[in-house]
DNA sequence: GGACACATGTAATACGTTACATGATTTT
DNA sequence: AAAATCATGTAACGTATTACATGTGTCC
């Protein structure tokens, strides 16, 4: 599975990371905004998948920027420079193609879940163990849920819409999760005695 | 947030990504396993996050076997050699280590669902492209719900029991995905005229 | 004056991806 | 005899990660 959309390009061509376009749209939010910006953006968000560290998104900037997609005001700040980015017209192009039918079958095909990748793997265990780890596996997710749930409760729903909506998914898919989870504890505290 | 475990660790305190643990969860079920049969059973996994390219396999079987994970077999094989390959002591404890409590606090904390990611940005659009954006992300996801269903039909749920069981997680949330993206769209079009 | 948030970056590293290259065995 | 499957690998590449290093502005 490639890890980048296939649908749109740059003048030259070229595609961009799942990162690269989440970071268009980010900047699409809130222009213009600086790297750290993003970099905090994407570390307080409780479903970001990326740990956003500098040395992903100082070179990213670079990168969006040599495909004419963001451009730079900057200014003096002290010895540095303060660099702020705006999206350019082939910038909002390439979010509005990353954001348009015909979404790369990769990207709907799946959802990805460390714990129901090792799930595949519990037979390996003792009956005993595959309960720990399922009873481990639920009271963390609840944990997750209880933090999600409280973030909701805090923020505005009606100021940033699509953050509650998208963090409403994140709930749902940790719900189905648990439900899942519990089923399958169901499961093998029934049969379990067998193996 | 990082790829890799930190709960455990060969005798060099390595540290394993999710993919060399996932390999270490194949070879358990099916060992001796050559490299190639791994990479099918990843390359057939519908809900596999890999793309198991040879380059990604082959290099991998050399770390674990280095660390001590796995051991070789070598059958001459014309003027190549046959490699089967199977666990050892300490690779069981380490799959062992994955997959027990307390499990890695970053592997709880997050679904990773691309469709998601991309919701984050729908107040980008206009509120037409953001139908247009949903109708699509829910048929593709129902085409592979599917596949999935389908799959179940097809294979027996008493012979590979975590098999099926996994792929029950993999259903149970798209299908959360699903409903969800329901009631987006039935969200915004009732509010999206102002927009 | 110290702590903390704001801000910018580099260096070393490792991993997974795509693409390429080839040989052996079995099936049609 | 050809095609498909089984099998093994390398090369070039890009990107994200961890860790390091430093400077600015504000609040107490």
């Amino acid at each position: 599975v490639s890890r980048r959309t296939k649908t749109a390009g740059g003048d030259d061509g070229r595609i961009a990371t799942e990162l690269e376009n989440c970071v268009l749209g980010i900047i699409a939010e809130s222009q213009p905004c600086t790297a750290y910006r993003i970099r905090r953006h994407l570390e307080v968000s409780l479903s970001s998948y990326w740990s956003a560290s500098a040395g992903a998104i100082y070179p990213l900037m670079q990168r969006l920027e040599k495909r004419g997609w963001i451009r730079v005001e900057e200014q003096e700040w002290g010895s540095r420079t303060r660099r702020s980015f705006s999206l350019t017209r082939a910038g909002r192009h390439q979010l509005r193609a990353w954001l348009s039918p015909p979404i790369a079958t990769w990207a709907t095909a799946f959802t990805h879940d460390p714990i129901r990748t090792r799930v595949f793997f519990l037979g390996y265990l003792s009956p005993k163990r595959r309960l720990d780890f399922l009873n481990d596996a639920i009271a963390q997710t609840e944990t997750t849920l209880g933090e999600h749930r409280a973030e909701r409760k805090a923020q505005s729903a009606a100021l940033h819409e699509f953050d509650s909506i998208g963090r409403d998914g994140a709930i749902a898919e940790l719900e189905a999760r648990v439900r899942w989870l519990r089923s399958v504890r169901n499961h093998i505290a029934k049969v379990g005695r067998r193996t």
